[in-house]
DNA sequence: CCGAATCCTTGACGATACTG
DNA sequence: CAGTATCGTCAAGGATTCGG
């Protein structure tokens, strides 16, 4: 098995724009979650299964590896009697949820401004039914 | 046909997670690279088309319908010969710009990071196998 | 020129089963 | 407990065609 990593989903953009560093990280449907889910200290490898609703496995292990390899959050091994193991966000994952933050900021301040919109849309579409 | 939204991949989370608002928003492909295309003014359907490489008519105009949608930018059309259609930011787009630009000033200030972090990573591997 | 409609491929994800 | 391996599903997105 050869050990190539995820060419993710780009082909040409992916060295050019750094905006796509960040959402080929975190553009899929968990590394938020689990992101968030770690800001308060070091959570094990079922704890998060089981926080995050609908969230396999196989799924949760894959965004663990490619965030840990990312150097964004890591993970560590007690050899305990059944294993336990323990993932947290680095100092760089950290910078990271602080970034992320002005995104969830301007979400909460303009949601209703993007209902309000869309209310206005639907109804245009309505009028020219 | 009916003029449902897409439901977008989320099922629970939709609702709770201002995050999830943004994402579900700006986490596609294209999105940020329209975005960006239209900070300095706007642009025509067929000019987006053609400066953004690989992008389809298809999805291109999904794109643009559920930003616009959204309010995040606007459409106008002129009567011309063969039509002309131009999008452009809205004020609400202009913030958003401005939020996502945090996260894109992180990316470049921490991608060696993150490179020299994947080094790291694969080279544990190497020594392991 | 600006799209909408259709078909098809691909890859992300869920479910299940199995190992250390 | 913490994963890996395999399979099937499903929707995003590309290619193409047609309409206003």
């Amino acid at each position: 098995m050869v050990t190539s990593q995820t060419p993710s989903r780009f082909d040409v953009f992916n060295q050019h724009c750094p905006t796509r560093l960040v959402l080929d990280r975190l553009g899929d449907k968990w590394a938020l979650l689990i992101l968030h889910r770690l800001q308060d200290g070091p959570v094990r490898f079922n704890s998060l299964r089981r926080d995050i609703d609908g969230l396999s496995q196989k799924v949760l292990s894959q965004v663990l590896k490619r965030l840990e390899r990312d150097g964004i959050l890591a993970r560590q091994a007690f050899p305990t009697v059944p294993v336990t193991v323990e993932y947290s966000l680095t100092p760089l994952g950290r910078t990271l949820k602080q970034a992320v933050s002005a995104l969830t900021h301007w979400a909460e301040e303009n949601m209703p401004q993007i209902m309000a919109a869309q209310q206005e849309y639907d109804g245009r579409l309505q009028e020219s039914a």
